[in-house]
DNA sequence: CATCATTTGTTCGTATGTATC
DNA sequence: CGATACATACGAACAAATGAT
């Protein structure tokens, strides 16, 4: 499920490959609406990168529409259907 | 309150143009001895630069006795009534 | 009710690479 | 070349709310 190891060489930013995953995972249903994407610690443990730059990436999911983030909760899977 | 946008095409340097303002903040009352002048996101998103060019200003401000700064607080403003 | 682990928020320090003037 | 500026990324530390036990 989108765990091969990112491409610290792309031009890419790390950033936005971890949101990509990310995006793919809830497209592909990983995490359906209403619940909670992992937290900044278990992704930073996952794709061995900086907290700041997790929180990089699931500041791009709230900014594109997919999670909305509780402070002190968790990061939560919108539901998209009616955003077409 | 000093809140004009910057002038990118000036001479002077975005860092010398925040670290003005900040200045005249601080004469003006602003932010009085021992407060805490604004973090640096936060100082980063108000002028609209990048976290670098605020720490620079920032730094100008330490430079010039007006501030110090402790590592993961802040920076507070300096007691100059002594400085003469 | 108290305690503890979890989780996001916030803040400064540092480094690298790129681009421009 | 040096100064300025932006983007990205890692590190470290503490705060504060939440939820489970």
């Amino acid at each position: 499920m989108s765990d091969d190891a990112l491409d610290h060489d792309s031009l890419v930013p790390l950033y936005r490959q971890i949101a990509a995953r990310l995006i793919h995972g809830i497209e592909h249903g990983d995490w359906v609406a209403g619940k909670r994407i992992p937290s900044e610690p278990t992704l930073t443990q996952r794709y061995g990168v900086a907290r700041e730059t997790v929180r990089a990436a699931v500041r791009h999911l709230r900014n594109t529409g997919y999670v909305h983030t509780v402070p002190k909760r968790g990061s939560f899977v919108l539901d998209r259907t009616r955003h077409d």
